[in-house]
RNA sequence: GCGCCUGUAGCUCAGCUGGAUAGAGCAACGGACUUCUAAUCCGUAGGUCGCAGGUUCGAAUCCUGCCAGGCGUACCA
């Protein structure tokens, strides 16, 4: 919608260059906002200010010649004037908001989308977690994040593909693969010592159970080296089974699961170590294989095979984003934990090094979630096996009131996620806000419905009806949608949509209690009618969006 | 020490990349259900935007220096 308002600025500033009223030596950047007053108009700008410099003038007179030449807008201007220190206000004739608006329901299921992302190439990696154990509240804050980053940027015009990386080599499975022979010694009375740096989780336990189940004490009597792979193997499998379906269960697909093995046993990391030593990127010290990355603004160099013969995670992290941009990547997008992000100039180094430009790849740095219990912290630690899973929380509060927690706020800022409040059904919780509209929408739509009243057609609605200043601040609303997602995506900011929607479903509610929809003026009814089916398609798209149900009925 | 993130109402957070009188939700207080769902609405109150400088027509937003919290700073992930 504001890119209608620009070509009409636009068009206004070309006449005032050919009539010699303003120089325009360069074409300016045109931002066009919404005034805070809805009585200044619809559309503000504040171009005559920054021309204000270049043209050496008083803003004032600018915004008054530019105001001349906008006042023939099209027909779609009401009225223009000049306000403050030189802002420019514009208010446009309600058929111009009426004619967006039957668009918006031509569009339905694609209201919202748009094509800035221009078909751009785009894998977004994430969650990625290591398959030793079950994902916890943390993770969840990634993969709500991650999902609804996907959607935002699908819907954006981005050609997006999503991948978890599985970490299924090195030393962590040994150690999953261990811990899970030893509990399984345990459980067969056998006296065991369990180590502090082995997992400690219950679900351990679980994996040898199931394996005793099978086999028996089988491998009892073998040699740990012939126990050891059929223990790790099972024990990974397992686990990040439980991964995928916790994820599924919190509505998170992914398109791809690549494994780190595979990099390996097709030579990948090989290759990409022989290439980076042959452009001289790679060198040998202290027993130990080095990248120059540090060459590239990372702070020094980085080990990529230890002195004991085996690969850091980072090494094989190396081969995948080069494979990642053999597949036809444009974009890498890595969502990392806060605790992860020394990885992010090593990262870019390795970009450069092999050979791409260092913005190819893009961090989302997701902080910490802080779980509380009625404002009590809850205390989490990996190690000794006490963390929070997501199942859990999931299991608790839902996941409708889970995402909607973790996609409400900025990713850079830490969150305080409460359980207690997450779970209640009271105002307290704002998770209910949006999806209560979208249940009394539906619910007006019943009455008419039970009234004989049928939803207009495109074709043939009459919106004239249509005058309240309720009204129009809803239709405006609506027609920012498409602009909030382009916006979303292109700062990667995922928590713009839920306060959109917020905002959106406050000016309904309040519409609501003012103005009935069903009433004896059928004109009327079925003009609000055609109104909030508009709305509800939009409350619909991103909820959507977010990965949140939109009940019917509350 | 160095690097990243954060600091805005009592609490949890927005603030659209420098714009007009800094906004929501919760909590507090006062109102609105014989009328499409009161999980809602209307109103009141609540602020030295961590502190101090600087940049300009204009700063919560950009720059510098402090202060406070979180996370890093591994041949762990």
């Amino acid at each position: 919608m504001k890119h209608v308002i620009e070509q009409l600025v636009l068009s206004a500033l070309d006449k005032a260059k050919n009539n010699g009223e303003l120089e325009i030596a360069e074409s300016p950047e045109i931002v066009i906002e919404k005034p805070k007053d809805p009585k200044m108009g619809d559309f503000s700008t504040n171009l005559a200010m920054t021309l204000a410099k270049p043209e050496r003038k008083n803003p004032r007179a600018i915004a008054e010649v530019i105001c001349k030449y906008l006042k023939n807008g099209g027909g779609q201007v009401e009225r223009v004037d000049m306000a403050g220190p030189g802002f420019i206000n514009l208010k446009m004739t309600p058929s111009f908001f009426i004619s967006r608006l039957l668009k918006v329901a031509e569009s339905g299921e694609d209201f919202g989308s748009s094509t800035v992302g221009k078909g751009q190439k785009v894998l977004v990696e994430y969650v990625s977690a290591n398959p030793t154990g079950p994902l916890h509240v943390g993770h969840g804050r990634g993969a709500a994040v991650g999902n609804t980053l996907c959607n935002i940027l699908q819907k954006a015009g981005f050609d997006i593909k999503s991948e978890y990386y599985v970490n299924d080599v090195g030393n962590q499975m040994n150690i999953l693969g261990r811990s899970t022979l030893l509990r399984y010694q345990e459980i067969h009375q056998k006296s065991v010592e369990f180590p502090e740096d082995h997992y400690q989780g219950d679900y351990i336990k679980d994996i040898a159970g199931e394996i005793i189940e099978k086999h028996g004490a089988e491998y009892l009597d073998k040699p740990e080296e012939e126990a050891l792979p059929f223990f790790r193997q099972v024990a990974a499998h397992w686990v990040l089974e439980g991964i995928k379906k916790d994820l599924k269960d919190f509505r998170v697909e992914f398109d791809g699961w690549f494994s780190e093995k595979t990099l390996y046993d097709d030579a990948s990391v090989e290759n990409a170590l022989a290439w980076l030593r042959d452009k001289g990127y790679v060198y040998d010290k202290d027993g130990a294989v080095w990248l120059k990355s540090s060459a590239f603004q990372d702070d020094k160099d980085r080990v990529i095979v230890k002195q004991n013969g085996d690969q850091t995670y980072f090494c094989s992290d190396i081969a995948y984003h080069q494979n990642k941009i053999n597949r036809g990547f444009e974009h890498l997008i890595d969502l990392f934990g806060a605790d992860h992000h020394g990885y992010v100039p090593r990262m870019q180094a390795v970009m450069q090094a092999l050979g791409y430009d260092r913005d190819v790849f893009k961090a989302l740095l997701v902080q910490f979630v802080s779980l509380k219990r009625g404002g009590e912290k809850v205390a989490m630690s990996t190690r000794s096996g006490e963390f929070v899973t997501l199942k859990e929380v999931v299991d608790e509060v839902g996941v409708d009131a889970a995402r909607y927690f973790f996609l409400s706020r900025s990713c850079d800022s830490h969150l305080d996620f409460d359980l207690e409040l997450a779970k209640k059904e009271t105002p307290e919780n704002p998770v209910f806000y949006i999806q209560y509209a979208h249940a009394r929408i539906c619910n007006v739509f019943l009455t008419a419905q039970n009234q004989g009243v049928k939803v207009p057609e495109v074709s043939d609605v009459d919106l004239t009806p249509l005058v309240e200043d309720e009204e129009f601040a809803l239709i405006k609303n609506i027609l920012a949608f498409t602009e909030v997602v382009e916006k979303s995506a292109l700062a990667k900011e995922v928590h713009r949509i839920s306060h959109y929607l917020h905002d959106l479903v406050a000016v309904f509610h309040s519409y609501y209690n003012k103005h009935r929809v069903v009433t004896e003026n059928e004109s009327l009814t079925l003009a609000r009618l055609f109104l909030l089916h508009c709305l509800r398609i939009t409350i619909r798209n991103g909820l959507a969006l977010m990965g949140i149900s939109a009940p019917e009925k509350m």
